[in-house]
RNA sequence: GCGGAUGUAGUUUAACGGUAGAAUGAAAGCUUGUGGCGCUUUAGACGAGAGUUCGACUCUCUCCUUCCGCU
């Protein structure tokens, strides 16, 4: 029972199929902009990539954005960007924007501010320096009736449903918005995911009730590791009139499980997915981009390109020694890059490739009071990086190649 | 040559007559719908020799190192 609106405020056009997986290309259009798919969002949760300025912004050529409903409510207010014409006209950014719905908060700032745990699970290095620090307190309280955060500027109480994030992502006025939705971790049992499951089935319902019909709203499918349940949430999810479909929440226990769990909870679901864009929420280290890829996926948003560059790790290609082993990145701050005066990435044309040695990286990033040159120019590489990683996926798509790129690249 | 000071991880340092701590550097790992540039782990040192002592990095002596001053 897909109805579809008279006037969407999203369009989605599949341009090309790989004939050996579920890859395709499209183009994803809404009043702001276009995009070409797959692409991966990069992050803005406080209306902001970390980091970089407009003007970086534009040279980068990014055309899509995310950015996050329960911070920007705490800070700086939604109100306060209604006011000033919605998140576009406060950024000053011409572009799609994309946000989430403040779901993945209940774990964020639930599960994995007490215990560690991530949406991929916890491996034993993570269990480690958990086990050392003493656990924190959850900031966040589930409800039926919606989620119960605490600020985590001042601990203020903030009381988020469907209807209050509706409300807010509609302050904000951006182009894609998300349903909300309960992010539950993998150490949960059946029976809490099933209950929980339940309740955002709940919520995407009243989503789609409350939501400004001006903005596209997406569902997103949950359900933690378990099979039936992802196969419930996606047939239901499915069936309602979403403008696109998310898969979100986590995919195992254990790190190294999670990975493989994530690939076969896409194939489960993959059957009740049609031609509506499919957005992998908070997915994107470059092997999980060929495999989501493969597996239907159109867009990505993942905070990992710009993060890792504040942690001093930059993405390299196959040609400058990266692979599935090192992640393809090399650790900048490595002695051995001290008086390396080659470009961090041989294939990267990026500005701060142009410019700059993988010694004056060192040299800025090892800089103890201010990092901000080295956040920047590292941001700049690896979102180029990425973007340019995704572009060469579209190409191969079209031209047939998308196999054999993947297998280049995961060999 | 004489006098004074000095000597602890690669570097900067702390303490102590009884297991030598830290910072930084080095190596390895973590990071996936971002709490603003992080977290974890590992390796690494008492200048050399003799003496006193149950036991010396610590006290004594000799030598060496480096620094300062004087001739």
């Amino acid at each position: 029972m897909i109805t579809k609106k008279k006037e969407s405020p999203l369009s989605f056009k599949i341009t090309a199929r790989d004939k050996r997986s579920r890859a395709r290309t499209g183009i994803l259009k809404t009043k702001s902009g276009k995009i070409e798919t797959p692409y991966l969002i990069p992050v803005a949760t406080k209306a902001r990539i970390i980091a970089l300025n407009k003007k970086d912004i534009k040279n980068l050529n990014i055309k899509c954005i995310l950015a996050n409903t329960y911070h920007l409510h705490l800070k700086p207010g939604d109100k306060l960007i209604k006011n000033s014409g919605g998140l576009n006209k406060f950024m000053d950014f011409k572009g799609i924007i994309f946000t989430d719905s403040g779901g993945f908060q209940t774990l964020s700032l639930g599960e994995a501010k007490r215990t560690g745990y991530t949406k991929l699970g916890k491996n034993q290095e993570r269990e480690k320096m958990i086990l050392k620090n003493e656990k924190k307190p959850s900031f966040v309280k589930i409800t039926d009736k919606g989620i119960q955060f605490k600020s985590v500027y001042d601990n203020s109480l903030h009381f988020i449903g469907p209807k209050e994030s509706m409300k807010i992502q509609s302050n904000l006025g951006s182009d894609v918005i998300m349903a909300f939705d309960e992010c539950t971790p993998a150490n949960k049992s059946f029976s809490y995911q099933k209950t929980a499951l339940t309740r955002t089935n709940k919520w995407a319902v009243l989503s789609l009730k409350y939501h400004n019909p001006k903005q596209a709203l997406y569902g997103i499918i949950q359900g933690g590791q378990f099979k039936n349940l992802r196969i419930k949430s996606a047939k239901f999810i499915s069936s309602l009139p979403f403008d696109g479909i998310a898969i979100g929440g986590s995919f195992g226990e254990s790190y190294g499980d999670s990975k493989r769990a994530m690939h076969q909870i896409i194939d489960w679901i993959s059957q009740y997915l049609d031609d509506r864009p499919v957005h992998m929420l908070g997915i994107g280290w470059i092997d999980d981009l060929f495999e989501c890829v493969s597996r239907g996926i159109d867009t990505f948003d993942c905070v990992h390109p710009t993060r890792i560059a504040r942690h001093k790790q930059l993405y390299i290609s196959l040609e400058s020694g990266g692979n599935k082993e090192n992640k393809f990145t090399i650790k900048i701050v490595k002695g051995r890059y001290k008086n390396d005066k080659t470009k961090i990435d041989k294939n990267c044309r990026c500005s701060t490739c142009k410019h700059y040695t993988r010694a004056d990286l060192y040299r800025l990033a090892k800089e103890k009071n201010n990092n901000n040159d080295y956040a920047k120019l590292a941001t700049i590489h690896n979102l180029h990086f990425m973007l340019n990683l995704l572009e060469q996926i579209r190409k191969s798509i079209k031209a047939g190649k998308f196999q054999k790129l993947k297998k280049h690249w995961l060999k």
